[in-house]
DNA sequence: ATGAATAGTTTCTTATCCGACACTATATTA
DNA sequence: TAATATAGTGTCGGATAAGAAACTATTCAT
């Protein structure tokens, strides 16, 4: 067991959110739930199978993301947001709105992701992103 | 230009924002602006006087906060948001209450509730794994 | 001549992250 | 019998982050 000490609730969201794949990950749930596992690898190419699972694993165990597994051959795992997930949603929108016009205002480029606007209609709609 | 590799803008908030203490470095100097080095080494006694300023630099460089040397001696350097560090404060607002609500979800303790128009020293909050 | 005050800098060392790459398990299909 | 598809594990090692402790520079007041 080990205890990490949060100066601030800020440090405690940061550490929730802040892996290398993290928020990339909630957003491809987000746009397309439930996903799985392979298709966030194809989606995260530059993402290696150990380090996807680590992190899918790390926001499994703090409650953001639901990891359910079919009894298949081949497997089929499908992950989708918990509701402290989905109320994650809109700080990461925050977060792209101002990478937006940080990165406009200082002339730097940026590969794309998906724009949350893109979300198609989906049992998760109501998020209201 | 350095040019990173930014997958989303996300990842480019995050890159400014995301330093070891650069969210408690602004939320700092947005409540108590001008704020100088040797009070924000008081309010954040755990930060070396190395890593203080090794993020302020980079805050600085990255066009968040800006630093105003006046030539006396002893010195005096006052730190101040700039147009985007500005625009950083909400996101961090939202920070900080989604990981309130977490915190009580969660039941992870607390030792601190210090909000936007409050000035207490950092507090601490753990949680265990 | 010395000490105090402020804002740092320098060096050394340890801790952690994370990428590359190889490997695993199993029912179904050809 | 071998290939296929899916969802992972395991190990190694280099790069980076970051803590501790000591040191620096300047000028004024005593």
């Amino acid at each position: 067991m080990k205890t990490y000490e949060f100066n601030c609730e800020k440090e405690l969201t940061l550490a929730v959110i802040g892996g290398k794949w993290k928020m990339l990950i909630l957003w491809y749930i987000a746009l397309d739930s439930p996903q799985r596992f392979g298709k966030l690898r194809r989606l995260l190419p530059k993402v290696t199978p150990k380090m996807l699972t680590a992190q899918l694993r790390e926001l499994e165990q703090d409650g953001i993301i639901q990891r359910k597994v079919y009894k298949q051959v081949p497997p089929k795992v499908e992950y989708t947001l918990t509701e402290y997930g989905e109320k994650l949603i809109p700080i990461l929108k925050l977060m792209y709105e101002w990478g937006m016009d940080y990165a406009k205002h200082m002339n730097i480029s940026i590969g794309n992701t998906d724009s949350i606007s893109d979300l198609p209609p989906s049992a998760n709609m109501q998020r209201e992103i």
